[in-house]
DNA sequence: GAAAAATATGTTAGCGCTGTCATTCGACCT
DNA sequence: AGGTCGAATGACAGCGCTAACATATTTTTC
């Protein structure tokens, strides 16, 4: 092991170029003569040399990091949305830069501080539900800014998901349709779920619509899981007669399943299920769960190539919308 | 917003006092008296001043960052993994910077390069399954080095987790203590996946000490998952007349369940079901699964804590056995 | 009450790299 | 021959911060 890392300097005086010279090669800009790209490429693996980004960032006041604030790591979906984020920017040099905020809004902003701190050529977050300094940081960062998932609320820079509100009303929609009127619903501790408590109000209005209201609603302490939604439907069911029951999404919704298979219960029948996200979990089960697929892993991929293909922050606001779409199921 | 970000200077100026009196101030080391401690964070305030970690970084030559390489998130496993890493990290300084290997060892290494260019002040992978230059440049970093998840391999400095092998063979006694003796095994494609491997293994060593070996194995082609899983257990069941089918992981175990439950075949009386990980789903299940429990939280948190507790590299390596635990379950 | 120790602040010199602006040199014109 | 151009390379300054050492000021110690 040398006894101090070798630098730029190091390398181009072994090469005899000039240190500019080597980091052309490195960086891969500037026309260079074959003949010296090589005998720098010889240098650079004699000596082991691993370039100092550090370095690099602070004189060309660009770093390659983007920033991406995720609200959990608790279940499938936002490591999804992740894959996506490093799909799109794969074969790019940008790095992302992954903080967790756990569903927590004085958190996201601390971590959106110490983010920034790096430099980062883009930041991504997941929703739009931020404290007014979190906005302002966001906005006088000078960065794109790509706020994910929920397409209301007053946008930064760009949005890319869809409306949870809606999606929310087409399930209700979607319920009503089927005949359901007796319909209630599974949710989580959702002061912090902002999108959560949207696709709820959604559900409310197409209800209200037709001159229906929710016949009784539950909520599990805590974060959503398959655990807890067998534990919370036969509370609903003890709360109401229902013919419908809507889960806050399809951790939740499974979990009723499994309640309704060892309760002997027959799914669609005596009760319809509704999830929210078509994860791989609900398809898989023995009656596809009727549900809404989000397209997570797209807005991911899509958050990030947008970043690519555009890397500074346009005058205009812009929201892309991903979509959603009713998965037909066997459960309702 | 300003023509052009604040530097420490603009607020040393502001404060009127020194640059380095700002910079004690913003990394809350060595005295400062009160009163131009409050000075300083008036003049921050008032810039809305953000350090610049990558000067920062320069000029100490030891960056905050903890480099941390996982081969995918395409189930909940290393997510887990990344949670226990966040959660062992929490209220240090530190900040992970994640790659995804997607269990390539190729671009693992690819990703090691990229990550030791921002001077990590550590090095987080799954696995001890590198390429010679991954191998070699974790122990020429000279930074700490935790190999996640196996025990088995010969380590860099720090390694925590379990021997996979034993945790294979372990459940093959279980297996067996339990009067199955027609086993068949559920895998997917592991050329990659070495761990996987080992249990594997394991469980073949097992076996053969009881002058058993393996009635039938079928594998998946690509990653594994639920879905997976119901769609090969037929297959092992065409392929041989078993009593209990292993699966390489609870994703496929799980999946094997809902085969059962749609096939009318009853699990543990006529076929017994073992995973592998423990994961949420297999307990929430009617059944709950039996498994092993792999503690990936506690594997990402203790790293990360081992890391902060002593964060230069020690002479001796160590391995941390984090255990697993026999899930006993309902399946088999 | 002088020395020693602790507290509070400042001065200086880089950290390793890249942007900017030259400079050199041959090819190619007219 | 003189001029223009592009390709290839270099000199130099400086990005924003912190380590190391230095200096002032106060407090403690015997």
């Amino acid at each position: 092991m040398p006894p101090t890392k070798p630098t730029l300097t190091d390398v181009a005086r072994l090469a005899g170029v000039s240190e500019i010279t080597v980091s052309r090669v490195v960086r891969g800009k500037g026309p260079i003569a074959e003949e010296t790209r090589r005998r720098v490429r010889g240098a650079i693996e004699a000596l082991g040399y691993v370039p100092n980004r550090a370095a690099g960032t602070l004189a060309s006041s660009a770093s390659l990091f983007i920033g991406v604030i995720l609200p959990s790591m608790h279940n499938i979906v936002f490591p999804e949305v992740l894959r996506g984020i490093y799909e799109g920017l794969a074969g790019s040099p940008y790095q992302p830069l992954l903080g967790v905020s756990e569903y927590d809004r004085e958190k996201e902003q601390e971590i959106l501080s110490s983010l920034l701190a790096w430099q980062p050529m883009a930041i991504i977050t997941a929703g739009s539900d931020h404290t007014d300094v979190t906005r302002r940081l966001l906005r006088e960062s000078g960065v794109r800014v790509v706020e994910l998932m929920d397409t209301e609320g007053d946008p930064v820079d760009l949005v890319v998901g869809f409306s949870h509100r809606q999606a929310g009303y087409d399930s209700g929609r979607h319920l009503i349709a089927k005949g359901y009127r007796r319909i209630g619903y599974v949710g989580h501790d959702w002061v912090a779920d902002r999108r959560a408590r949207l696709r709820y109000e959604g559900l409310v209005a197409a209800l209200a619509e037709e001159g229906l209201s929710l016949a009784a609603e539950v909520h599990v302490d805590g974060p959503s899981s398959v655990t807890g939604g067998a534990e919370m439907l036969p509370r609903l069911l003890a709360a109401a007669d229902i013919d419908a029951a809507v889960f806050v999404n399809d951790d939740m919704a499974v979990g009723g399943y499994f309640h309704c298979l060892a309760a002997g219960i027959a799914v669609k029948e005596e009760l319809a299920l509704f999830g929210f996200n078509g994860l791989d979990i609900g398809q898989a089960i023995p009656m596809p769960l009727s549900t809404v697929r989000s397209n997570r892993f797209e807005i991911g991929r899509i958050a990030a190539g947008r970043i690519i293909a555009e890397p500074r922050r346009p005058a205009e606001t812009e929201v892309v919308n991903t979509g959603y779409e009713i998965i037909e199921g066997a459960t309702a």
